[in-house]
DNA sequence: GCCGGATGTTAGCGGCCGCTAACCAGCTCG
DNA sequence: CGAGCTGGTTAGCGGCCGCTAACATCCGGC
């Protein structure tokens, strides 16, 4: 397996932290930080409360991987995307279908991203937020490339609404999934040729 | 005056109650419901902790009557704009724009309904949830008119990728208003017409 | 000029919450 | 076989949090 797969991908074989981990997503999603609690965490994956002290620190590390590795997938497969040899506009549509595809398949994840950053740890932030930033970097260039003559400030706004467009999956799945990413990619490149 | 202004106008005259509902908005939009408790909320009115109890039942009631007031101001301007006279891509480019304006202006707003859904007592969920499913109606009723042949679920996903692209703006304000209310504008209404 | 409502205060209760302590069962391996 | 690591248990501590109680101040109207 050449690069890491979707980051706590429920599959057969996850570990006891992947599990947890992916059981807290589903929970923070649904009632923020702070409106779950450790012992809720632990239910949801079969155990009781503080037995998840023997896999994490601390709650706010939980929240901390969570974040750090979701970041992570983006960036890693973003760059990977914008690498690719061949023309801007397939590129774009590239970058484009991958992060519809992980919405589709995560929207815990895409959830929690969107709404807990505030609730993690500062260190953790800084290092969420340089992250994303560089992955908004990878979004502006392979815009720009794509539609000629657009501002930088611009196109970062641009980015960053077409994320909202996409990360809006998960309050949003009353279409069969191979349908809605169609639409989804669609919406998002007809918003960004709007651009300018 | 004829149409309730913007709900909780920080303006001139706001009354205590829209004073302290405008406080808790920005700080449950901050660290989440949850994350906010009822002395941060008085401090930051100058007033401290239970004093909010002479004006609000209960925390539960203060993001209960916060969203549903969001919900029908939107429910109010939505259906407004639609029963304008005037061509269907007029008035769905009208909608576009009350929302985009309200989501400029009213950033904490925004991102507290988007978040704290989950937050809300059975009832005001409810009666929240019933509020903004009409106004999604009336947006699919506009862009089904703009855009021919477009069946309604297809219409439906998109008025809600759209309300993501555009809610996405509190995380986006590193243009002028003016330059990011036309860009947004245009990234909607560019993203709707590509719907099919 | 005092009565009563509106709006604040502080003290404190009950309950939850994150986390630690102390203990225990099962597996691996020298 | 038994030592020790791994991953689980329950009990409980300290602190915060929503909310109520009891009391204070202001202020407008009979």
């Amino acid at each position: 397996m050449p690069h890491s797969s979707t980051p706590l991908a429920g599959g057969e074989k996850a570990s006891r932290r992947d599990q947890i981990l992916a059981a807290a997503a589903e929970l923070f999603a649904q009632h923020g930080f702070h409106g779950v609690g450790i012992d809720d965490i632990g239910a949801a994956v079969g155990i009781s409360g503080p037995a998840l002290y023997r896999h994490f620190r601390s709650k706010d590390a939980m929240l901390g991987e969570m974040l750090t590795s979701i970041s992570e997938y983006l960036l890693d497969g973003g760059t990977r995307h914008a690498q690719e040899p061949g023309e801007a506009d397939t590129i774009l549509a590239g970058l484009v279908r991958f992060h519809v595809d992980f919405a589709l398949q995560q929207p815990a994840l895409i959830t929690v991203q969107e709404r807990n950053l505030a609730n993690l740890t500062d260190a953790d932030r800084n290092r969420v937020r340089a992250l994303q930033r560089r992955y908004v970097e990878v979004w502006v260039d392979a815009l720009r490339a794509a539609v000629p003559r657009l501002d930088e400030p611009y196109a970062r706004s641009a980015a960053h609404a077409v994320f909202g467009l996409i990360n809006s999956t998960p309050h949003n799945r009353h279409l069969p999934d191979g349908e809605l990413a169609e639409l989804l990619s669609r919406l998002a490149l007809g918003a960004l040729y709007a651009a300018k």
